[in-house]
DNA sequence: CCTCATTTCTAGCGATGCTAGATTTTCTAG
DNA sequence: CTAGAAAATCTAGCATCGCTAGAAATGAGG
């Protein structure tokens, strides 16, 4: 079994380096940059080796890329949560998942723009989002039925947003996370 | 210049209706399903008349298609807002945006997700924009430095984009807005 | 060395956005 | 009313896209 593990480890390998130079060039050139072509290029095989390793397609690729968004931000979010919730917590919080999202903006939107089809790893992401909900509701400190949280993630979901399209100025964002922390915290 | 003023007017018109064709098939089926061809068969010419009207092809129709819409969403948010500010008024403009969104979600995605590149009709968006950006302050009763404001619609922005993509339950918005609410009129 | 399964590639399909050049229609002027 | 200019429209095609069937290359076991 010593082979089979080691095909199988190549295998893997393959799958993660496709992975990865997918996300790399979606952050360096968008998505739309991000074709069958190149990509097959960029690992060194042609296009239907991307196919063995995800049938699905671009569609997959792009779904399995966020996964691992939806994990990493989770991560983030219940670091900066901490201990206690307050407004210390909340600030923390929403640094940290503005500058998630300002730090990714491609991969973020894999994981929020991409429409889901409840099919690929759909219950995975479902998992890791609930996390990360969790974590601004241990910031909120919330024992409601988390119309509080929803609002906070709202805001900070479309304040990603807007920031990325240009729509609200970057300098500004630190009066926007005070308003946010003392309207969260009453 | 009867003739010339004809002429001009059946050309108004018949670009009105490729935005009104745009605009319909988009809600219909998603912007991926307008396509140039299936454009021009529905409005009964071939594909070089769309780029005849719209040289900047797909991308300037949907920009277009979004300026009507920055309006429209302008309007009915000013019209929500209402007279003076207070709770009464924020959970009103916050029924409209969302309201809006919601019943035109991809005339919303138009607006919001379409790249911006400062060319096509921008100061136009930019100014309808801040229309419906001033009926959300005059509803917060804002005289800062426009950050509450900001929040705010990004709460509307993010609330809109999470509830398309069922990432939020509908029957939950209520709580959602009172929560808004609340929390915006202190 | 041969066989056979796996891996990889070649070549192609239909569809996309977009455009150059031919063709038809419409308007104008004599 | 008609001939020619101007405008509007179409035909046909390009490069690229996501994706796939079937041929060729590769590698392991007998």
């Amino acid at each position: 079994m010593v082979k089979a593990g080691a095909r199988a480890q190549r295998v893997a390998e393959r799958r993660q380096q496709i992975l990865d130079t997918a996300r790399a060039m979606a952050e360096a050139d968008g998505w739309t940059a991000v074709t069958s072509r190149r990509l097959a290029d960029a690992i060194g095989y042609t296009q239907p080796v991307l196919y063995g390793h995800f049938p699905g397609g671009k569609t997959e690729i792009m779904r399995t890329v966020a996964l691992a968004g939806f994990t990493e931000l989770a991560a983030a979010t219940r670091a900066a949560a901490g201990g206690q919730p307050g407004p210390q917590a909340v600030a923390a919080v929403a640094e940290a998942y503005l500058g998630f999202a300002a730090a990714n903006p491609s991969l973020y939107e894999a994981m929020f723009q991409l429409p889901i089809d409840a099919r690929f790893a759909q219950e995975d992401a479902e998992a890791e989002l609930r996390s990360g909900f969790d974590a601004l509701a241990a910031a909120l400190g919330e024992d409601g039925d988390g119309a509080a949280t929803e609002l906070l993630w709202s805001a900070l979901h479309g304040m990603s947003l807007l920031e990325r399209a240009g729509r609200m100025r970057q300098e500004h964002r630190p009066g926007r996370i005070a308003e946010l922390t003392a309207r969260f915290t009453s």
